[in-house]
DNA sequence: GTTTACATGTAATCCGTTACATGATTGA
DNA sequence: TCAATCATGTAACGGATTACATGTAAAC
């Protein structure tokens, strides 16, 4: 029971491996041509953190590696039974109120990647506790906005701004609960 | 002409000089109880890097230092003629619409820290500049959208929540845009 | 025959987190 | 006097960026 703990970057990695067997280059690919292109890991922290991961057991180069006639080394990732158990442990953990706009886009990419490895019903539990940290967080930004005087400048359109950002983001939470509920995941 | 170049950190502990004269401890203070507070600085991330700024000729220890009968050190720092204008010049810095969805927050807190630095028309045409960053984003999403089964599971389904949230965030900049038109800055 | 895509890596540097250390002042 | 607040700092560690290095294969 060594607590196995990543960085968010090594989650998200061991989480696009978990989707399906990559090598570091695949994953360069991912990161450029999908909408979350807006980080583009370096070489520099990509090659390290898959090193990373395969030294603490989670991820193997497997079987596909240096296929393909490639001369050149190829390592394809896939992840190990306790990748697997580490991840779907990461994709658990609660949602908490006070870092929720933070980790916001963290959080996006956990409901990406917790489409497989949990049940429908955790999915539901994760956006429910995703909603209400939302409305905890745009509750106490309402608060502030309350105490400040609407004319006084800058600051508090900042504010503001983060209250349309966050209400956008809450309405979309309850928008997919309702879609997830009627039409459950495809298990055809 | 020494090109003097920041963190993000910096600049906005420059910034919060900027608009007064503070010290460490009054800067975690701000953090701690303002809406931003989503982010505290840990003190081995502040005090270095006031020195750095100090190191810089960015700010300096003023005068109220040491003062209010402390025995214990404090020093106040405020900028000096070098830390507004590095300050002014980031402000006025464009807005990289391939960067835009990162540095949201951040463009944020350029907003909230040009209101005293740069000219009412200035800080127009930044908003203008982010609206148009925003609107290329949201329309790249939009494409990803389109090239997507819509019944495709939770990659779709986050891809519809940036695209919620861009478009808030895009309706929130026109509405500041029109705001400040009719009501220029109180110069009172 | 040279650029572009494929594919992985290292080294220097810098910065942030965590944790710890220190000490004064105020209020219960 | 004991806790909390004020107030600044250091040391170990880890990880990310930048820039550089290396080499193959395909395409033009």
């Amino acid at each position: 029971m060594t607590e196995v703990q990543l960085t968010a970057f090594e989650h998200i990695l061991l989480g696009l491996i978990c989707l399906a067997p990559s090598s570091g280059y695949d994953l360069k690919r991912i990161f450029a041509t999908s909408p979350m292109g807006i980080y583009q890991p370096s070489s520099g922290a990509l090659y390290p953190a898959l090193r990373r991961l395969e030294r603490k057991g989670l991820v193997r180069a497997g079987a596909a590696s240096r296929a393909d006639r490639h001369a050149r080394a190829r390592y394809v990732y896939e992840p190990t039974e306790l990748g697997v158990v580490t991840q779907t442990r990461w994709l658990r953990a609660p949602v908490r109120r006070d870092t929720v706009a933070r980790d916001l886009g963290l959080h996006l990419m956990r409901f990406v990647m917790m489409e497989h490895l949990l049940s429908p019903d955790q999915v539901r539990r994760f956006l429910r506790d995703l909603a209400d940290a939302l409305a905890a967080f745009t509750a106490e930004l309402d608060q502030h906005a309350a105490a400040t005087d609407p004319s006084s400048g800058h600051a508090r359109l900042a504010l503001d701004h983060g209250l349309a950002v966050h209400r956008a983001s809450l309405q979309w939470t309850e928008n997919t609960i309702a879609a997830l509920a009627t039409s459950p995941p495809l298990s055809a």
